[in-house]
DNA sequence: GTCGTTCATCGTAGATACACGATTGGTTCC
DNA sequence: GGAACCAATCGTGTATCTACGATGAACGAC
């Protein structure tokens, strides 16, 4: 069974089509806590790896960066928080993956700048 | 004499081709350090106002803001301090602009995402 | 049930960020 | 030489970030 875990959690598709401004005092707030999100080498490399693996995997994250368990985890929680990735329980382990309508909204936004 | 003082600090055209990775850990450094300049909304509104105006003005910037000079003058360095703006002594005042490579620079890394 | 695996959370410590008022430095004008 | 203005810097207090080890919670395997 789950022969493609990689595919269970990451697909929502999302076909709305992303009709926000791009300037004003709202888009000023939601780009400053996007960009923030992602204003440390750890989160971009995280974002990356989430990005060309479509799969997800979370422990392999671990792994493949030079920081404890703990710190990853918690960098993890920074990017979820901004929205940009998600994360799904599947079994013992979890399974994150990119939110694309957000890391599109960020592509968006900056730019527009 | 300066009957076009907005034109006198912010040309410098720049026609190299940015021709630099938008990939792997220098990359990434680059990435966040760019995203950390934006990550405050503040910061962003004052990016806005630097692109929307090609005109320079520095007091202006502090009118425009529901902040104190000082504080103002903080993210002002910050965000000179990640290349993404420059100053210019202007006589009694200092004439701040966009520094449109690394603007591109940052467009072109979130692009790269 | 117990064990091992996996990840989140807690607690801690040191470094940065953010905001402000007060002060300093530089320039122009008298 | 002042006086006035503009902007940077200093000093302060509070809050957030970053990293780690240790602990906790959830699940699968036995």
């Amino acid at each position: 069974m789950n022969d493609q875990a990689a595919l269970r959690c990451c697909p929502a598709p999302n076909e709305a089509p992303d009709l926000q401004p791009v300037e004003g005092g709202q888009a000023d707030a939601e780009l400053a806590a996007l960009a923030k999100a992602i204003a440390h080498p750890a989160r971009v490399q995280i974002v990356r790896i989430l990005v060309r693996k479509t799969s997800c995997v979370c422990g392999d994250i671990v792994d493949e960066m030079p920081l404890a368990q703990s710190t990853v985890s918690q960098h993890l929680k920074t990017l979820k928080e901004a929205g940009l990735i998600r994360g799904e329980i599947d079994g013992p382990r979890v399974c994150y993956c990119i939110e694309p309508r957000a890391l599109r909204r960020l592509k968006a936004l900056v730019g527009g700048l």
